[in-house]
DNA sequence: AAACCAAGTTACTCAAAAGTAACTTGCTTG
DNA sequence: CAAGCAAGTTACTTTTGAGTAACTTGGTTT
């Protein structure tokens, strides 16, 4: 085994789609609610800026996590919610979500 | 629901234990090798530097996934392995793992 | 046409994480 | 007793990520 492995394995890849100060918590929003507007979510989380949101945003949808969709209408609106491959993420999130709240086994 | 129920989830507790540029290749070291003394993962790692893998098993040890056992015996040595926890975390990872690998869906 | 809103973008600053290389401690073999 | 090795630590630099606030674009109401 070499380090090599390690670069391009689904690990690494997996993680750095989660990588990103708010990107648990946007994930986190976007299972509880379905779906949200940009500014909706942005007024939602207390201290996060818009640029960074936006770059977050940007990165999950480049990852197939989040799909964008443009709603013509007025005032206007982008709503982002979980593709089907950010639905699949939903296990694994629990997942992680159980072993971080088991306390200390060893 | 609320941002503030965000903050100590245990899905947040879980990705703050795996941040860090390195730990997953750690922890991935720990899976396949089972223990290894400081240099000999020092070494097998190329541009890794001293410092900074020396905080991230630090603080794995401090999140108790890590042991760390001295050995008294020349050259000293020290030898850090998983714990009962860190192991647990296995099925975890490889959820991740399955994940990351799964090419796109949508 | 002025004021307003959503959704971005931009230029710039600040903070956190990681990298570098030299140094330390303690024990040991030549 | 000098040189060497494991396991750190330290002071310092560089890089990366995040924060701030002002600006832009395009359509809307008054």
């Amino acid at each position: 085994m070499d380090y090599k492995d390690f670069e391009n394995c689904g690990l690494k890849k997996a993680l750095d789609m989660l990588s990103g100060k708010w990107k648990p918590m946007i994930l986190y929003f976007l299972f509880y609610q379905g779906e949200f507007r940009f500014n909706d979510l942005w007024r939602s989380i207390p201290r996060i800026s818009k640029k960074v949101l936006m770059e977050h945003l940007q990165e999950m949808v480049g990852n197939d996590l989040v799909i964008r969709r443009e709603v013509n209408g007025f005032p206007s609106e982008v709503r982002y919610a979980l593709s089907r491959k950010g639905k699949a993420l939903g296990p694994v999130l629990s997942a992680l979500d159980e072993f971080g709240n088991t306390s200390n086994l060893n």
